[in-house]
RNA sequence: GCCAUGGUGGCGGAAUUGGUAUACGCGCGCGACUCAAAAUCGCGUUCUCGCAAGGGAUUGUGGGUUCAAGUCCCACCCAUGGCACCA
């Protein structure tokens, strides 16, 4: 007879027990051995919370109720990253306020991740379009002013000039409009950056001591981009300007044989002459219409334009055409290049299109090989005057000497990495706290009148302006606390600035005084374990990274890094399809939430692969773990029996169960875990009896993966107290060893037969047993042993 | 085009990092229980030849190193993710 394991009302029972005696309410004030686990915070989007959400929180929970079973002070919050795009397209299609859908949803997914039984601390959460929480968003915009790291430039916006609207870039893919299919324009705009290039070469070093997945680091190490080389001063012919490049390969400056604009260039209008005027206007507004990924895309038959101006190559004091073309860049460098087709793929295939002149002036380094096409590796410089003869690093240096000599350039560090832009052009964000004086002066709105608060009374409809300008109450403000004339700024801040420092609020949710208390956050600081997706590996975490740092220089922090171990968690797919609403795969957790429960759900997500793989859905394969918690249920609630004593084997392979559950929780190998507590029960159910101490050791195992059903067990076994307030089972590792162990016997490589030996008989012995098996004698007969390889514990392999 | 990661049974995946490939689960087959079905339980399940004992093949493909390769090296094919023509 098997009592059933009814998980809709045992999850809903320890759950309230858990809140009751706010079990997960972390005292930040108060900690001896501190863990902070953090999760990527959610956008409170319209839909429910779906099968990703469950992955993306569901295995850091067993993660963190591991740490907490093992001794850890875990700190476990989840907040709501509530500003954002999705919200106001809402508000623009239906009319509904951005405010009020989004705290709508927020209402909805806290019930939601309630069901979920993680171990969050619900009194410490945040959501970054309250009031008291951008005013710390508008705060760190006034830091950043007050350092000197804001700053304002002109910097192009993709624009749809039929919606009269700002897009970004997902909305303008393939240079349309995605409402109306219209050309996007590149259209220029005042807006305000963060100096984060002036931490650029502080983010690359402080890569170097952090436990973050090596592919992670090595993608923030190339989106920084330091390169080495020098900046050239080239003289215009007809003109009293110079021309300044960046290139990391002076070596090649004799092989200079035309040069490049970017269109946007601010030279191109002033050494343009009449005749070429309409051509270079012509194409400068075909560029305009296209995005960077069009311009960057490397297939495309290179285009451009010769601007009938020339250069000086100061090298070969040769005349040199000038030409602008889409492949450079204004944000890159100084937005213009030398070129040298020789020895650049990029040049190279311009100048083939184009029929403009190459020079080899690098060859390969060994002998009699023929350069053909284009040479971009270091070599030997050839054609090149005083740097005949060198090789490249050398003619690197030499050429720097010389430039630096002449007056005529230096070696320059360039990083790729550009600053933040943080402007942005809608309604649903944290209002940039700044004000202009009738002369059009920016002035930081004084730190009393925060929050800054976002106006209400604006229509969502485009007008092609920022909607904030619609705002007569915040125009009102304006004037009120400074004066007729005075104008408010009209942008809100990038939602990653809300992102960038939120683990800190979560520190200090209810702190109206400081962003955060210094005590507090040198206790808590860094975060110990950060997991989220790999797709924010750039973008949200260099801008957070960057944040803490400045934050550190401005005394606020006693860290320079804010996140000390990161993991990735990966995808679940559906078919081997990535879930999205548009292919109509999306697997709703809720229907087998319901049937199964939180925890079998949580399990079977775990169990589908390694926690960074992800996995593919299946809808059936959930049943074998609903089976195994039916089992283990049925199992520690009937056959227990006190009086029973536990073969020695059992123990042992109890201990190596707890091993491997140990081992494979740390490293994030759920599906192993699991698998080991599946082999276990498998093994107990042959018994008649199991002896208490063992049920009570499997029911802890099951907290961190199943918490609910491990608190019905443990309470069922007479445990006293929560599972979580127990602490994580040990193993003996002299257990964890079998007395006899199999090995296999191989005659050259192939495995003959298997033989049973105690862990501890001498090699000698075993050899000789393993040559009398049968199967083995009937191979080696008439044959000669040339070698005999044993690995203790593993097998043995005769080589005839 | 570049960078990163990965190709293991019918399916999801495991393999202590060079040591018995296919753990665990799904599915499937046979059996028990049942009037019957579901659920549950037991046995089997990489492919192939064989009644069996046993043999042969097998970790994307082709080579190589080694007593021994899913694991290391070389070349190629395929898939997924990321991208910024970075001078």
């Amino acid at each position: 007879m098997s009592k059933e394991y009814n998980p809709g009302v045992i999850e809903a029972k320890w759950q309230k027990a858990w809140e009751k005696k706010s079990l997960f309410s972390a005292d930040l004030k108060r900690s001896k051995d501190p863990y902070y686990a953090l999760v990527m915070f959610p956008y409170p989007s319209g839909a429910k919370l779906h099968v990703g959400h469950w992955f993306a929180y569901g295995p850091p929970d067993t993660h963190a109720r591991f740490m907490r079973m093992r001794g850890k002070d875990v700190f476990e919050p989840i907040g709501f990253d509530a500003f954002g795009l999705p919200a106001e397209n809402f508000a623009i299609k239906t009319g509904t306020p951005p405010e009020a859908s989004t705290e709508e949803n927020v209402q909805t997914m806290v019930k939601q991740l309630k069901r979920m039984g993680c171990m969050y601390d619900w009194d410490k959460l945040v959501m970054t379009s309250r009031p008291e929480y951008y005013r710390w968003t508008q705060w760190l915009f006034l830091k950043m002013y007050e350092k000197g790291l804001a700053y304002r430039k002109e910097a192009p916006v993709n624009y749809c000039p039929s919606c009269q609207t700002v897009l970004a870039n997902e909305q303008a893919q393939d240079g349309t409009c995605e409402r109306c299919s219209t050309t996007v324009i590149q259209k220029p705009l005042t807006q305000w950056f963060w100096k984060i290039t002036q931490y650029a070469d502080a983010l690359l070093e402080g890569l170097d001591d952090l436990d973050w997945p090596e592919k992670t680091k090595t993608m923030q190490r190339n989106w920084i981009g330091r390169s080495e080389g020098a900046e050239i001063h080239f003289a215009l012919d007809g003109h009293k300007e110079t021309l300044t490049v960046f290139t990391t390969r002076p070596d090649t400056l004799f092989g200079a044989t035309y040069m490049v604009l970017a269109p946007e260039h601010p030279l191109v209008e002033k050494i343009t002459p009449k005749d070429h005027w309409g051509a270079v206007e012509a194409y400068r507004e075909a560029v305009a219409k296209k995005t960077e990924l069009e311009r960057t895309d490397l297939n495309k038959t290179k285009t451009g334009v010769p601007t009938g101006a020339h250069a000086i190559n100061p090298a070969t004091k040769e005349r040199i055409p000038i030409w602008i073309a889409d492949y450079v860049l204004l944000s890159y460098g100084t937005g213009a290049i030398m070129a040298v087709p020789a020895h650049d793929e990029r040049d190279f295939s311009f100048a083939q299109t184009f029929q403009l002149p190459m020079v080899t002036v690098v060859a390969p380094d060994k002998e009699g090989e023929p350069t053909e096409g284009v040479y971009a590796e270091e070599g030997v410089n050839v054609h090149s005057g005083f740097l005949d003869g060198l090789k490249t690093p050398e003619a690197k240096k030499r050429m720097i000497a010389w430039l630096e000599d002449e007056g005529l350039g230096q070696a320059k560090t360039q990083y790729r990495l550009r600053d933040w832009l943080v402007s942005r052009q809608r309604y649903w964000g944290a209002p940039i706290p700044i004000v202009y004086d009738p002369q059009g002066k920016p002035h930081p709105i004084p730190e009393e009148h925060l929050p800054w608060m976002l106006p209400t009374d604006v229509s969502f409809k485009p007008t092609g302006k920022s909607p904030l300008t619609q705002s007569q109450e915040l125009l009102e403000r304006v004037e009120k606390i400074f004066g007729k004339g005075w104008i408010p700024e009209y942008d809100t801040m990038d939602t990653f600035v809300c992102s960038s420092f939120y683990y800190l609020r979560y520190l200090a949710q209810d702190d109206d005084e400081r962003l955060v208390d210094p005590t507090t956050e040198k206790t808590w600081m860094p975060v110990d374990m950060y997991i989220g997706g790999a797709e924010h590996a750039c973008m949200h975490l260099i801008y957070a990274r960057f944040v803490m740092r400045a934050l550190k220089d401005f005394g606020i922090v006693g860290h320079e890094e804010p996140f000390d171990r990161l993991f990735h968690q990966g995808t679940i797919t559906n078919q081997g399809a990535k879930m999205s609403k548009s292919k109509g795969n999306v697997v709703s957790p809720d229907a087998f939430v319901e049937r199964y429960g939180s925890d079998v759900f949580r399990m079977y997500l775990m169990f589908m692969g390694p926690y960074s793989e992800g996995g593919d859905w299946s809808d059936t394969g959930i049943k074998g773990i609903d089976r195994f918690v039916q089992r283990a249920y049925t199992l520690l609630t009937t056959k227990v029996n006190k009086k029973i004593v536990q073969k020695e084997e059992l123990t042992a392979a109890l201990h190596r169960t707890i091993k491997r559950v140990t081992e494979d929780i740390g490293r994030f190998h759920f599906n192993t875990a699991i698998a080991a507590l599946m082999e276990l029960l498998n093994l107990l159910e042959k018994e008649d009896g199991i002896a208490l101490e063992t049920a009570r050791t499997f029911a802890l195992l099951l907290g961190p993966l199943a918490p609910h059903l491990s608190e019905e067990l443990w309470s069922q076994l007479g445990g006293k107290g929560f599972v979580m307030e127990q602490h994580w089972p040990s193993f003996d590792p002299a257990l964890t060893t079998l007395s006899t162990v199999k090995i296999a016997v191989q005659v050259n490589g192939k495995v003959r037969a298997e033989l049973t030996i105690s862990a501890d008989s001498p090699s000698q012995e075993v050899i000789a047993q393993a040559k009398e098996l049968e199967n083995v004698a009937k191979y080696l007969s008439g044959k000669e042993v040339v070698k005999e390889v044993y690995v203790p514990g593993r097998l043995i392999n005769f080589v005839v």
